[in-house]
DNA sequence: TAATAAATAGTAATCATTCCTAATAAATAA
DNA sequence: TTATTTATTAGGAATGATTACTATTTATTA
């Protein structure tokens, strides 16, 4: 894969935040950075680099978030403040128990508790 | 809420089926019924029945699927046919975990394992 | 049976994301 | 160093699920 500037500065932006952001939110700090960035090159280098393994995508209602950590992790969503709050997967034990249950080979577990944050209590 | 024979169909149409349908398949379906229906009230009323607590509601990538089961439940998705089976909430206990370690009261857990189910192996 | 207001059909708008294409720029060979 | 090749980009158009809008229809009730 050829060198580009656009896609560093992307995975710079990925990297300097935990707050999942948005493409569109990336695109707008990279455009401080290079003026004429397109919408489209933020979601193009995005895919590149989530095929790279070099950032996560969380599903976030319709729209999708970008995270640096590239640990399996599941999320915390607040439905206060929205905040995506970053665990640990909860229980690994939990695909073996789905295997001899429904004989399901489970790659992947997608879990978000959806709740009410320590801020709002 | 006043009656509605439209209304009427769409709730059928979706406790006709596990398949976790779309909308466009429900207003497909609900087309044999009453030739003339339109995809707005379609949505309109899955929404309005989500509401009422009739039906539920599930996120699949970028499109939401319904659901006539209305007990909590969470899903295997197989990425080989697309199939979401329906499974009994993995573990309510999760929940007082997720209080004590992150002090997040959970309302809802959303799990999906995403894996290859039994008709492929 | 007439009045009323909720629900509908049909269509336009929205919004995140993907696609397309001519121009640009990184890598490599001469 | 300079020319060549081809991946990458900018900018804008297209897509597709869903929501919004409005004139018309229909369930309800007085």
């Amino acid at each position: 894969m050829r060198y580009s500037y656009q896609r560093e500065i992307i995975l710079d932006i990925v990297r300097s935040t935990k707050t999942h952001p948005t493409a569109e939110w990336i695109h707008n700090k990279a455009q401080k950075k290079i003026k004429a960035i397109s919408l489209g090159t933020v979601y193009r280098n995005l895919g590149l680099l989530e095929n790279l393994g070099k950032i996560q995508t969380v599903k976030d209602n319709n729209v999708v978030r970008y995270d640096c950590n590239i640990e399996p992790h599941n999320h915390l969503k607040c439905k206060i403040c929205d905040t995506l709050i970053d665990i640990p997967v909860a229980n690994e034990a939990m695909k073996k128990n789905v295997k001899s249950k429904y004989n399901f080979d489970v790659d992947d577990i997608n879990i978000t508790f959806i709740g009410t944050c320590s801020k709002h209590n």
